[in-house]
Parts: C-alpha cells; sequence; structure tokens
DNA sequence: GCCAACGTTGGC
DNA sequence: GCCAACGTTGGC
C-alpha cells in the first residue's frame, strides 16, 4: 500500500465537503499537472491520501482517504462550461484522469503546514518546498505515520 | 496584496 | 531545442 497527499482548496473542495459527500466519496478531478497527473495514474486500490488544504488562512493536512477507484477519464476535461475544460482533449485520447476518494477518518485535528516544517527528520524536503506546485505527490510510509502522529498529539504552544 | 517559484508557451 | 515571457500556485 503507497501514500500520497493531495492538496485542494477548502474554499472549493474541503475534507468537510468529502465527508458530506454520499458515501463519503468524491471525483479528485482537475488535476491539470502532467506529474500530478502521473501520480494519480499510479495509485492503487486501497493505498492512503492524506487531504491537504492550501491557500487558506491555516494551510494543513485535515484528513485521510482511501482510494476506492483507481484512475479513469476525467470527465471534467471534455465539459466546455467546466473550468476543468481541456479544447485539446478528446474521449479517444484524454489526456487527464480523476481518481476516486473516499474519507478514511477525519484527523483529531488539523496537521498546521508549519508544524509540518519543524519535523524536518521526519520530512523530506519536497514536501510543501516552498514554491512547490505539485498537487499529488507520493509520500513515504515513515512521512504518513510522522503526520498522522502529529494529529494525534496535542498541539504545541 | 505581494512575491517567489515553478510550469507552460511561443518566438527564434 | 533554447530560453525569455507569461500565467498560476500558494505561503506569508
Amino acid at each position: 500500500m503507497n501514500s500520497w497527499l493531495v492538496k485542494t482548496e477548502p474554499e472549493l473542495f474541503s475534507f468537510a465537503d468529502l465527508l458530506a459527500a454520499p458515501e463519503q466519496t468524491a471525483s479528485w478531478d482537475g488535476v491539470r499537472n502532467y506529474q500530478a497527473r502521473n501520480y494519480l495514474k499510479a495509485m492503487a486500490l486501497g493505498d492512503r491520501v492524506l487531504i491537504y488544504h492550501s491557500s487558506c488562512k491555516v494551510p494543513g493536512v485535515a484528513g485521510v482517504a482511501t482510494v476506492v477507484r483507481t484512475h479513469y477519464a476525467d470527465p471534467t476535461q471534455f465539459e466546455p462550461a467546466s473550468r476543468y475544460f481541456d479544447p485539446q482533449s478528446t474521449v479517444a485520447k484524454p489526456r487527464w484522469v480523476a481518481v476516486d476518494l473516499r474519507a478514511a477518518c477525519s484527523l483529531p485535528r488539523l496537521v498546521a503546514l508549519s508544524e509540518l516544517r519543524a519535523e524536518p527528520a521526519l520530512l523530506e524536503p519536497r514536501l510543501l518546498q516552498r514554491g512547490s506546485r505539485l498537487s499529488v505527490m507520493p509520500l513515504r510510509a515513515s512521512e504518513y505515520q510522522a503526520i498522522v502522529a502529529l494529529a494525534d498529539r496535542p498541539q504545541e504552544g
């Protein structure tokens, strides 16, 4: 089983929205970056996915989900009205993929980016580097465990 | 709102 | 194929 981290802007779609969705499941669509897409393609059933809130007051990891459907053509790429519409994508040759994620558990609390940064021994620099725009990234099992452990610990300060 | 970092585009 | 310009991301 592999572990991943995906970013979302909570104003658009938050972990709470995932919890509130039918079957607590949602299509993780709208990814328009080739490297991120390739990681979506690499996701397997049952993989663990940390949901990260970006571009918000307190950026950080908000929850855990699991992959319940592996990659398929992202339907939004074919919808002209969608903000994710890609005119160069065709049904015969789709460019972009989505996966389905189901909320696995709610973390005891949000693990803020500042806390992640304070754990240099646990996190590779590639995670959440300033300027990193990668919206889907793999996590080492140790990184996943470290983040979940932080959530189980009372917030310091 | 600012700005650094990054990906993409397009001229050559 | 290079690389400058541009647009977007995302923390602060």
